[in-house]
DNA sequence: TACTAAGCTCTTTTT
DNA sequence: GAGCTTAGTA
């Protein structure tokens, strides 16, 4: 047992305590994942089949890794261990039984934009008012009522509930529930809260099922508990009741899941369904330098519904956080930028070692834009995943109906994709139909199909029924890559991309190539599946591919990536479980970070608070914090004042940058500060009054383009910070940038100084700029779309 | 029916 | 700034 002795003590009892319930609150970097491994393997070699073990974790990064870990420490065998994500588990669960609760062996997995796009049907054919009810609204009150267990009946029966519909005038959101349920079900679909309520409903209504999967995991081991919702509380609960096997790990100060339903109740209160739980506390942090553990305790501390805990580290106390405000976002980034570069030379570090988080995904542009200038090579997650671009989804609508004729979602989405002229009045009938049948549309298509002569107008839609069925023989015989292949040429739409000769139609067609050469992988290659677990005996069909697939996220897609030297750029929510020897958290602004969203009640700025917890401790050696003085954010500017959290930060540990260097950006460049303060060092401005220049379209007396006058939003005290004269110039799509600025020349006068840095002449540009005296200031332009 | 341009909205985190 | 809707045209 030698490879015990690389743990601590507690991490070693924790290990080696296989037997009852065990929770395990591991302190950020703690070597939370080392004990689950090291436990697992420790169950193994004890002589439990790996088939016996059941682990589950939020990611299926999170699989994989600890997956390669124990293959490390236990050989061959850690690849037979039920070993993924909830979803991906239950998902694999509800395969092998779909049939029990009425659903097709191949149901197909609704993302986020299927789940919306039909409650948008929804929404017209019910004639409800689309403002009110919002696809995005309406979804997650589905999606929190499904992580809640409250079917549509019960949310009907639940007077609570329509009384908060009522009171926000949207009383007819269970009309949609029940309705939204029904045509999943129609359709053989499930969205991803079902794949956590219909596993519920599956162990609970079959009790043979449940007996089954409860004799078979004799372990079940949870990461991240502090992240599970009631659904998944109640699902652990029960296959775990046969042998109470049951050990959670989890960090109750990172719990910062709950705007999905997670409750930390449940880690909170675990004890109470086992009073015979044994409790280990791990605290030591092997992360992080003194300063940037004492600031997180500090900060956290600030928090009352957790448990007492105190973590510390044997790490030298090392450098103090540095704290940065910037005069502009795009000063922000600038500064970072260079920050960065000059670290990485000073220290010799790799680009690798390096993270940039922030709290919103929008927040990224203007740090890209900052490190492109620097020629600083940066790796971006989240915002729009692979798998999610429109032509990549329009190519599996097709093999997800291949493998589901009932998706309708997928249905809906090609059957005029690439156009066969099968317009909007002929899907209204085929809809209006299949409502009054409640019948899946390919069912209604089927039946034309095989009449003699296709009705009145259905010529063409009768035709797209013999292509697809044609598909469907193939797909029978061929495997993935074949049948994708064939679809690809067949249906026109690869034509259609090769057609396109724009940058964008290029970039789309080699995404395209891209899934053809994931699909072909996946066909060969033997690596163990993250997102179902399995790898021998392996569905190498279509439908094992879309299995696979509809699973994955943007983090999952390139793990050879992983070690390039390229900085890293993500959300804080996308950085837990990961650490970086450099941080930047940027953004520390009131509205942003805390998010305006969350500051209405305790519980929500708490859990604010733990995303920050969470980010700090990310920072092995060296942390610096960023805000902005002037955000701009859709198409406003804003003026936040600085976060509270830093000031709730343990002053001792924190460094200061005098805002060297980066107070005042020089003039006339992009970014220039637009500050009016009344004393000394500002810019004065004579005229405060916003003038709007120009008229429509280029038909009225300016012939170039038209000016937009945008309201400003002033800072709750006047007396500084508010730009004058602040104008929006749209130039037409005749005018490029450098015509634009042209325009600005010629209506300004010759004197006045502009100039962007960079070159853009293809772009059709957005330029804000402010008018001082005689001169004009450039603010901001954004490219948007290249020109033809 | 298909396509384009213009207009409007809203602003968080994600398996 | 992007996604979606609407209006207008071929």
């Amino acid at each position: 047992m030698s490879h015990l002795d690389a743990l601590n003590e507690p991490q070693r009892q924790a290990v080696l305590c296989t037997q009852g319930p065990v929770m395990i609150v591991a302190g950020a970097g703690s070597g939370k994942t080392r004990v689950l491994t090291y436990r697992i393997a420790q169950i193994l070699q004890q002589g439990t089949d790996p088939f016996q073990i059941l682990a589950l974790t939020f990611t299926n990064k999170a699989a994989r890794e600890m997956r390669n870990r124990i293959e490390g420490i236990a050989g061959q065998q850690a690849r037979h261990l039920w070993m993924g994500t909830f979803h991906s588990i239950f998902a694999r669960l509800l395969r092998g039984n779909a049939e029990k609760i009425g659903y097709p062996t191949h149901f197909s997995i609704y993302d986020t934009e299927d789940s919306k796009s039909l409650i948008k049907t929804i929404v017209a054919e019910m004639q409800l008012e689309s403002d009110l009810y919002k696809a995005g609204y309406v979804y997650n009150r589905i999606s929190s009522a499904k992580n809640s267990l409250i079917g549509p009946e019960q949310y009907a029966n639940s007077a609570e509930l329509l009384a908060q519909d009522a009171s926000a005038s949207r009383p007819h959101i269970h009309q949609i529930y029940s309705a939204y349920a029904q045509r999943c079900f129609r359709a053989g679909a499930m969205d991803f809260d079902d794949l956590l309520l219909k596993t519920y409903a599956l162990i609970t209504e079959h009790s043979d099922v449940l007996n089954r999967f409860q004799h078979q995991f004799r372990y079940i081991l949870v990461d991240e508990y502090q992240d599970t919702n009631l659904a998944q509380y109640r699902i652990i609960k029960m296959l775990a009741a046969a042998h109470r096997n049951l050990c959670v790990v989890g960090d109750d100060a990172q719990s910062i899941y709950g705007f999905r339903g997670a409750n930390i109740q449940n880690i909170l209160k675990f004890k109470d369904d086992y009073p015979e739980l044994k409790t280990f506390q791990l605290e030591q942090n092997y992360r992080s330098t003194g300063y940037i553990v004492q600031a997180a305790g500090s900060l956290i501390a600030r928090n009352i519904h957790q448990f007492e805990k105190k973590l510390w580290t044997g790490n030298e106390q090392g450098a103090k956080i540095r704290l940065s405000s910037a005069v502009s976002d795009g000063e922000e980034g600038r500064f970072i930028a260079s920050d960065l570069m000059e670290a990485r030379l000073r220290n010799q570090l790799n680009y690798s070692e390096f993270a940039i988080l922030y709290r919103t995904n929008a927040q990224s542009r203007p740090l890209e834009e900052a490190l492109r200038r620097q020629n600083i090579p940066y790796r971006i997650y989240g915002g729009l995943s692979f798998y999610q671009r429109k032509e990549i989804k329009d190519m599996l609508a097709y093999l997800r109906l291949i493998v589901n004729p009932s998706d309708e979602e997928a249905l809906r989405r090609i059957i005029n994709y690439p156009t066969r002229g099968i317009g909007k009045t002929t899907l209204d009938r085929l809809y209006a139909w299949a409502g009054e049948r409640n019948e899946p549309i390919w069912t209604l298509l089927t039946a034309m199909a095989d009449q003699p002569t296709a009705p009145q107008g259905m010529n063409k839609v009768v035709d797209f029924v013999f292509m697809i069925r044609g598909f469907q023989t193939m797909s029978a015989r061929e495997d993935a890559y074949q049948v994708a292949q064939h679809v690809s040429k067949h249906t026109g739409l690869h034509r259609l991309l090769v057609e396109d000769k724009s940058v964008e139609g290029i970039s789309r067609m080699q995404n395209i190539e891209e899934l053809l050469n994931a699909i072909r992988e996946y066909t060969e290659e033997d690596e163990v599946d993250p997102a179902t677990g399995e790898v021998e005996g392996r569905d190498r069909s279509l439908a094992g591919f879309l299995q696979h697939v509809a699973l994955l996220t943007d983090a999952d897609l390139d793990a050879d990536d992983e070690n390039a030297e390229k900085v890293s750029l993500m959300t804080i929510h996308q950085a837990k479980g990961l650490e970086f020897s450099h941080v930047y958290v940027a953004g520390l602004e009131e509205t942003l970070f805390p998010s305006s969203m969350s500051m209405e009640s305790r519980a929500d700025l708490e859990e604010e608070r733990r995303l920050f917890y969470v980010a700090i401790t990310r920072a092995e050696k060296r942390l610096t914090l960023t805000y902005a003085q002037t955000r701009f954010r859709h198409g406003n500017f804003l003026y936040p004042e600085p976060s509270r959290f830093l000031s709730e930060l343990d002053p001792s540990c924190l460094d200061w940058q005098k805002n060297s260097g980066h107070q005042a950006a020089p003039p006339f460049r992009m970014g220039s500060t637009i500050t009016r303060s009344g004393s000394a060092s500002g810019h004065s401005y004579g005229n405060t009054r916003a003038q709007t220049y120009g008229s429509s379209n280029g038909k009225g007396s300016n012939p170039y383009g038209k000016a937009v006058h945008k309201p400003v939003r002033s800072q709750p005290t006047p007396s500084n910070s508010e730009p004058a004269n602040l104008v929006q110039f749209e130039p037409d799509d005749t005018t490029n940038l450098k015509a634009g600025m042209k325009v600005l020349h010629q209506r300004f006068g010759k004197g006045d100084v502009l100039s962007v840095e960079g070159d853009a002449p293809d772009h059709k540009a957005t330029i804000r700029f402010i008018q001082q005296g005689e001169k004009i200031i450039l603010l901001k332009f954004a490219r948007m779309k290249i020109i033809g």
